[in-house]
RNA sequence: GCGAGCGUAGUGUAGUGGUUAUCACCGGGCGUUGCCAACGCCUGAACCCGGGUUCGAGUCCCGGCGCUCGCACCA
């Protein structure tokens, strides 16, 4: 039995028991869009529970919502409109698409940073060769977006737009509220979980890269310079699977890995503790998971650290979650395109105060003398000592030279008293690959085991995100248990947080199969001593084993 | 995007130009059955879409869409 063969059988059953479905599939399906059916989608919504749980318990972080339609400016600003395009070629003699800017490498030094028409103008003077066939003849260089466009707003007054590659810019241009909603006190953080769409050219590996996504990120905003008292000491028993730039994997503690400066800061390191924990707690296998550092030249341009989360299963390691250290390059980014502060005050320790003797100009004469060149002069001036005789011959910052007397200038004795400076604080966020990790979640829970010489099924999930938390069967539909057990599933289903099937067709094995197949838990059974004494038996999932337990205990 | 292979009930499949499209599991109903895919009877459900060749196409050809793999792209 090949692993190819298991995983189509892991497909083939969560087509079956409505797991995941190619999307708009009578309508011949879309590839990259992928449907989570009536099981799935329980599971994905616990997933996100979980994960907003996971990350809520860091007391001071909020959960937000943004449009994922965003306007064109707010992609431009933060590089994606430049990133996420391509300039793509294609071979005249053998159709092969080919990226521009890589073609014309050994031509220029930087032709990543070249528009379409200059990297055109290059490609028809250089004439690289195809890669795939050796001919250097090329199609016009088009542009290829790999996100999704839109027109916001119709007619003239529509104006262009993407559906958003990620969710985190929103985090970014809500700064200044969630600054004011954590009164005005770093760290904190806003997360979101929601939906990314990329526009990807060739959407492969079932739900590993779709066009359209679920995803969850988290973006922290720190102070760079207050020392980050981070507790590692939770994840001391624990070591994890790291794979530093480039090295081979060691096993080390995130304390230690900090102290080697293996992980450069301890909010990271923290955060990588808190995914694995959240890994473990929706059922991904512990021994599957490693975190691989990006190398320096994969890392992107802002990145001052980045660590994937990378999961084992019928794909490979997998990427499913990057935490990165972003430094201030977004809310930088964001303030240089709409002039609009985004900072946070941090006050000193001791009020600082700087006591100014020396000199300024006297507006009233130097204004008239030095006209248009006036300011530059106060510049100068007030640069003077204090000893400075006048009059005196000063070089401004234009380099005219003027002369400046007496009359121009007076003293000038003041004490000026800081409390704080502004700054734009640093970002850690870790960004989370919601149907990657649903996939290895699945993907770790299915086992095939033997039961009287077959195959039998088992979704292995923990209670945390298991689609059903509890199936009622009546031993027979007859005799009053029928109506018993539907009403025991009434109840249940009434329960905040609860989630119960009922089942009465088919023997009564072969519903503890069906249950088992998309990983219920527990089963509850009706049987004819319900009838006589109110109790009912409760079957575990895992071991098989029966407890008779009274209707009110469930 | 390029190349190769593939597309038949919910799932897995048989079917090399000729009746009513095979088989299994599956689903539903009724009955038997005192708890782990049981049995009997009944029953449900498919040739991806469009065009072409042909007296006749699930089958051959072309195009589209989708799936898998490789290359490329991408995180």
């Amino acid at each position: 039995m090949t692993d190819e063969e298991r995983l189509d059988r892991l497909n083939g059953m969560l087509k079956r028991r409505g797991f995941l479905l190619p999307s708009f599939e009578i309508h011949g399906g879309s590839k990259g869009l992928y449907d989570f059916g009536p099981v799935g989608g329980r599971i994905r919504s616990k997933v996100n529970q979980e994960w907003l749980h996971h990350w809520l318990k860091l007391g001071n972080v909020v959960e937000i919502s943004c449009p994922t339609v965003t306007p064109y400016a707010v992609l431009e600003a933060s590089g994606h409109v430049g990133e996420f395009s391509d300039f793509m070629t294609q071979c005249m003699a053998c159709e092969e698409a080919s990226r521009a800017d890589t073609l014309l490498e050994p031509y220029h030094p930087n032709p990543d940073a070249l528009k379409r028409d200059d990297l055109q103008n290059l490609l028809a003077q250089e004439e690289p060769v195809c890669p795939a066939c050796g001919e250097a003849s090329w199609s016009e260089v088009v542009a290829q977006n790999l996100m999704f466009n839109t027109t916001i707003g119709a007619g003239a007054s529509g104006r262009p737009g993407f559906l958003r590659p990620e969710t985190a810019q929103g985090m970014f241009t809500s700064f200044n509220a969630l600054y004011r909603h954590f009164r005005e006190r770093l760290p904190f953080g806003a997360m979101q979980v929601g939906k990314g769409y990329r526009n990807e050219i060739s959407p492969r590996q079932g739900m590993i890269r779709l066009r359209e996504f679920n995803m969850a990120e988290l973006e922290y905003f720190i102070d760079p310079e207050s020392a980050p008292n981070d507790d590692l000491t939770p994840w001391d028993t624990t070591p994890l699977w790291l794979v530093p730039d480039g090295k081979s994997p060691v096993k080390m503690t995130l304390s230690a890995a900090c102290q080697q400066g293996v992980i450069r800061h301890s909010t990271v390191a923290r955060f990588m503790g808190i995914t694995h924990e959240f890994l473990e707690a929706v059922g991904i296998d512990t021994k599957r998971i490693r975190f691989r550092q990006h190398e320096g030249d994969e890392m992107a341009h802002y990145a001052m650290d980045c660590w994937d989360a990378e999961i084992e299963g019928s794909y490979g390691w997998i990427e499913c979650v990057g935490i990165a250290h972003r430094g201030c390059y977004d809310l930088e980014s964001h303030e240089r395109a709409t002039g609009k502060t985004l900072r946070a005050r941090r006050e000193f320790d001791e009020p600082r105060t700087t006591v100014i003797d020396a000199w300024t100009i006297d507006g009233s004469t130097a204004g008239p003398a030095f006209k248009a060149n006036a300011g530059l002069v106060k510049i100068a001036v007030e640069a003077l000592s204090k000893d400075t005789d006048f009059p005196a011959t000063l070089t401004l910052e234009n380099g005219e030279v003027v002369v400046v007397g007496p009359e121009h200038v007076k003293p000038n004795k003041k004490t000026v008293k800081e409390t704080g400076e502004w700054f734009i604080p640093h970002v850690i966020e870790p960004a989370f690959g919601i149907d990657r990790i649903i996939w290895h979640v699945i993907d770790h829970a299915y086992a095939e085991l033997e039961k009287n010489g077959e195959t039998y099924t088992v979704m292995q999930f923990t209670p945390a995100v298991a689609p059903v938390d509890i199936a009622v069967f009546p031993l027979y539909e007859k005799d009053g248990m029928d109506a018993t057990a539907a009403e025991i599933h009434r109840r249940l289903c009434a329960r905040t947080g609860t989630f119960s099937m009922y089942d009465g067709s088919g023997s009564i094995g072969r519903r503890y199969a069906r249950a088992d197949e998309i990983g219920i838990p527990q089963c509850v059974t009706v049987d004819h001593q319900t009838l006589e004494d109110g109790t009912v038996t409760l079957r575990d999932r895992d071991t098989g084993k029966q407890l008779r337990v009274p209707i009110d205990r469930l």
